[in-house]
RNA sequence: UGGGUUAUAGUGUAAUGGUAGCACUACAGAUUUUGAUUCUGUCCGUCUAGGUUCGAAUCCUAGUAACCCAACCA
């Protein structure tokens, strides 16, 4: 049986107008302005949009709001359409809001011959002052009266080209008094000579968002449109323009953008960190981008779950990054084929092993038989993390140390006997003896360990580049700290590691592959790795109790 | 100092007048050929003050705090 789930606001909403019959079936968009990458806040959003949609039976468009032709680029929109699809979502109808840039130019029309838009010869600087502030009133600006006949010819020529940017907007007339600034004449175009990535140079004219947004919506009978909080005040607006236009009545709904600690999430401020390098680009593995969690590692699946755990509410919030990390250990963790890979070599040297003899071992490639097994090459020399050996043992410390006893990983119990250190003191190799009949799946040696410890055998061993990602800011909320949000970045954000020694099944590795360094974290191929010289990035590391252990 | 929105464990999110629940985090323990995974447990909460009610996170009154709104951006 399964658990009622409780609904989240929106589902109610939607619940409510399928039952009274308010609507036959749901229609959502998913609208952003192709002038930047998507990030995980827009991931909310999509999940948000498409999983309504599929829960109740309904469609979901994917629609661009392109009404600003200075910021907006087609090499926006490809990524948006790679990242949305990648995310796992199909949509029924892609579409523009520059599609419907005649319709919008007509309605406009309309409100001109009701009597309610004006074209204002005004500066940017007096129409602000006119707008009064939020605590005074606005005044009427001086071209409000003019005629309908003249409003229209004016309009008709600034269609037509015929004055220069910024000369004259075309506004709305509502009331100068209103308490909700949006509702204190808003512009509903304005006059751009700009090159447009759709329309090229067929405007000169655009309208703004509240007069484009919400009637695209209308124009393609979306019911439920759903944004963030900050367009609370534009609701107002937003069903004004649906009654005087007697357009489709869509309703719009508002939920709480994602916050997430130690990252920033605005387009403005990730485009910055873009073009002063502090990253090295919209998909660097350390952005909060959709393009650069694919690349760091991230699933659809650790994403979409994630956005799902974090729940649909419209009080402000911070998520806690660790849930996100959560989410990606926890798919990763069915999906991820393990393998042995050293970062930090030290030498490890079985003296009672013979030379020149090497033997394949089994080792398991998942959590449980089903994911089948792999041979590993295991030799007299190997490599093993110079964290796993201590020459003076601390408290609860189970791996090596000179005469302890562990166990390498799929292969046999050795003991440390011995160890080398080089002139500047540090340990340089380790030596130690194996007992034979410990060997991994017919051990009859009856010794128990504590501890296990991976390994590669030198002579078998690859090279690879590793790129270890850490947190890009220090401060939990980098934008609401004091000063500039870039004082904030991590200086320790990527670690690379030239050289570790990794084993040779990793040479066949492909982008979108997925693998647990045992012990180590989950990792992945980067798009920048060659089979002259592999690259792989961390995704995230395991839970490691000891760290926490030797904190304490 | 106008208008709007929101207040539930450290972080999120449920409970729709009737046992404050779930997840993450933190902590403790068990299992473990990954100090991973898995399993078990613990700590911790209704913004404040009044009121209505047999009973209030929920309803009422008065406060308080946070966020948003005065782009020819979206």
């Amino acid at each position: 049986m399964s658990e009622e789930k409780s609904l989240n606001f929106i589902e109610e909403i939607i619940e409510t107008d399928l039952a009274s019959g308010q609507c036959q079936s749901i229609l959502t968009r998913f609208p952003p302005e192709p002038n930047g990458y998507l990030h995980i806040g827009h991931a909310k959003s999509i999940c948000l949009n498409f999983g309504l949609a599929i829960k109740y039976g309904g469609k979901t468009n994917l629609r661009f709001d392109d009404t600003n032709p200075a910021k907006e680029e087609t090499e926006y929109v490809d990524s948006i359409k790679e990242d949305v699809k990648w995310l796992g979502f199909n949509w029924s109808n892609e579409f523009y809001a520059s599609d419907y840039f005649d319709q919008i130019y007509n309605f406009a029309v309309t409100l001109i011959k009701k009597g309610l838009a004006y074209v204002d010869d005004s500066t940017p600087d007096e129409i602000a002052t006119l707008k009064g502030s939020p605590t005074e009133p606005g005044k009427n600006s001086p071209f409000r009266d003019r005629s309908m006949e003249e409003n229209l010819s004016l309009f008709a020529a600034m269609k037509a080209g015929t004055y220069q940017d910024g000369e004259k907007v075309l506004r709305v007339k509502i009331d100068m008094a209103a308490n909700n600034m949006h509702m204190r004449d808003p512009i509903i175009y304005r006059i751009k000579h700009a090159h447009h990535h759709r329309t090229g140079d067929q405007w000169c004219i655009y309208p703004m968002y509240d007069f484009a947004h919400g009637q695209s919506d209308s124009i393609e009978n979306i019911t439920h449109s759903i944004c963030t909080l900050e367009f609370i005040p534009h609701r107002e607006l937003y069903d004004w323009f649906i009654h005087t236009l007697e357009i489709f009545p869509s309703k719009q709904y508002e939920f709480a953008r994602l916050n997430m600690t130690y990252t920033v999430m605005s387009k403005r401020k990730l485009l910055q960190l873009v073009t002063e390098g502090h990253v090295q680009s919209w998909d660097d593995p350390r952005m909060p981008t959709i393009s650069g969690m694919r690349r760091r590692g991230y699933t659809p699946e650790s994403i979409r779950n994630f956005c799902e755990r974090i729940g649909i509410a419209k009080r402000e919030n911070l998520i806690d990054v660790s849930l996100l990390e959560f989410c990606v250990r926890e798919d990763l963790n069915l999906k991820a084929t393990r393998v042995m890979a050293v970062l930090e070599p030290v030498k490890l040297v079985i003296t009672n092993y013979p030379e020149g003899q090497t033997e394949e071992l089994m080792c398991e490639n998942g959590p449980d038989e089903s994911y089948g097994h792999r041979k590993v090459q295991f030799s007299r020399e190997l490599w093993i993390e110079q964290e796993d050996f201590m020459e003076e043992p601390a408290k609860k410390w189970f791996r090596l140390a000179p005469g302890a006893l562990v166990r390498l990983k799929s292969a046999y119990i050795i003991q440390c006997n011995h160890f080398l250190k080089d002139a500047a003191g540090n340990i340089s190799e380790i030596q130690a003896t194996y007992i034979p009949e410990s060997k991994s799946g017919s051990d009859t040696s009856e010794i128990k360990v504590k501890g296990t410890i991976h390994w590669v055998s030198a002579q078998h061993a690859l090279q690879a580049e590793i790129r270890l990602y850490d947190r890009l800011f220090n401060a939990e909320n980098p934008s609401q700290e004091e000063g500039d949000f870039k004082e904030y970045i991590n200086p320790d954000s990527l670690q690379i590691i030239p050289k570790a020694f990794i084993e040779p099944s990793l040479l066949n590795a492909e982008i979108g592959n997925h693998f647990q360094y045992i012990r180590k974290g989950y990792f992945c191929l980067d798009k920048e790795s060659t089979k002259e010289k592999l690259v792989f990035n961390r995704t995230v590391s395991l839970k490691d109790a000891w760290a926490k252990e030797v904190k304490k």
